[in-house]
DNA sequence: GACCAGGAAACGA
DNA sequence: TCGTTTCATGGT
């Protein structure tokens, strides 16, 4: 067996599963404590061991920052959390019940497509199609242990190659003429994901919502989780709904309003404190694994 | 079997 | 400008 190769980055405070699990990314596998996936083409393993991220790749590495980038392992959590409104009490709950949920820092392309993919679909269905996509059209990775097979997520240019119909087949629905033409436009040089980074957030925002299929969400998923804007806030049906409920209770509140509301109150790490609520209502209302065990059912919370 | 999902675009008033 | 409908699919 190749024993691949092996680090240990020593990090505090870094929850493996609550970050792996959080809706940002859709194609990591848990067994018991480990964690597997693939990063920019490598397979690899992770796992929390103490104070730090032990990380085993398939192939022998001569450096590990695609890894420790990904990771988001230099950032200094405490520091962001302490930027949080100190009187949110709603969010200082979600900070309790998520401690060391980490934001990642995500390949762009990988990003953007992914949450084109994930328009009204339930995560546990958005990990499906992003499956079946990299299974069928991207590229086998080696991986080591469990002899199963792993495929990195296809490029933009290899989805531009594909028709509609090749990418309905993997049951992404109407969401299928949105990918290719992200990717038709990504890959022909009309639209340069390296470089909406240097851009300034609005700029870099309307560029993205250029795209067909992308709106203001999907355009802050994008930002928030793929690039250096940490005061992206993306607001799906869930944040929408305990925002209202949090902070508007039954007051009437437009899009708008929302928005002003966002900008001022939750400071610098917007996007930071939109994860912990995100979370906390998905661990909150069961859906996936937390401090809690309950098993609700699938409804809005009251 | 109804309801809804990490939405967005097209449409109608 | 704002509410409503449509889109495709499957988990719960």
């Amino acid at each position: 067996m190749n024993p691949g190769t092996t680090i240990t980055v020593p990090v505090t405070a870094y929850d493996l599963s609550a970050t792996l699990a959080s809706g940002q990314v859709f194609d990591w596998e848990q067994h018991g404590s480990t964690w597997s996936g693939v990063v920019q083409g490598r397979w690899v393993e992770l796992q929390v061991v103490g104070d730090a991220v032990v990380a085993r790749t398939a192939a022998p590495q001569r450096e590990w920052t695609w890894l420790t980038h990904f990771l988001q392992t230099g950032v200094d959590l405490s520091r962001i959390i302490a930027s949080f409104p100190a009187g949110d009490r709603h969010l200082q709950e979600a900070v309790r019940t998520c401690r060391g949920l980490r934001l990642l820092r995500q390949d762009p392309w990988e990003c953007l497509a992914s949450f084109i993919l994930s328009a009204t679909k339930q995560i546990v269905q958005i990990r499906q199609i992003v499956r079946r996509l990299s299974e069928r059209y991207g590229e086998p990775v080696a991986a080591g242990g469990d002899g199963a097979r792993r495929f990195s997520f296809p490029s933009a240019e290899q989805i531009a190659l594909l028709t509609e119909v090749e990418l309905r087949s993997c049951k992404m629905g109407f969401r299928a003429p949105y990918l290719l033409g992200a990717a038709r436009r990504v890959a022909a040089g009309n639209l340069d994901l390296a470089a909406l980074g240097r851009l300034p957030l609005p700029e870099a925002r309307a560029a993205l919502l250029q795209l067909e299929g992308v709106g203001r969400k999907i355009a802050d998923c994008v930002l928030l989780f793929a690039y250096d804007f940490p005061e992206a806030f993306p607001v799906d049906v869930w944040v929408r709904r305990v925002l209202r409920q949090y902070y508007f209770p039954n007051r009437h509140v437009d899009e708008a309003g929302l928005q002003r509301f966002i900008h001022r109150h939750f400071g610098p790490h917007a996007g930071y404190c939109q994860q912990y609520l995100f979370h906390h209502i998905r661990v909150v209302n069961g859906k996936v694994a937390g401090r809690t065990t309950t098993h609700a059912p699938n409804r809005k919370p009251r």
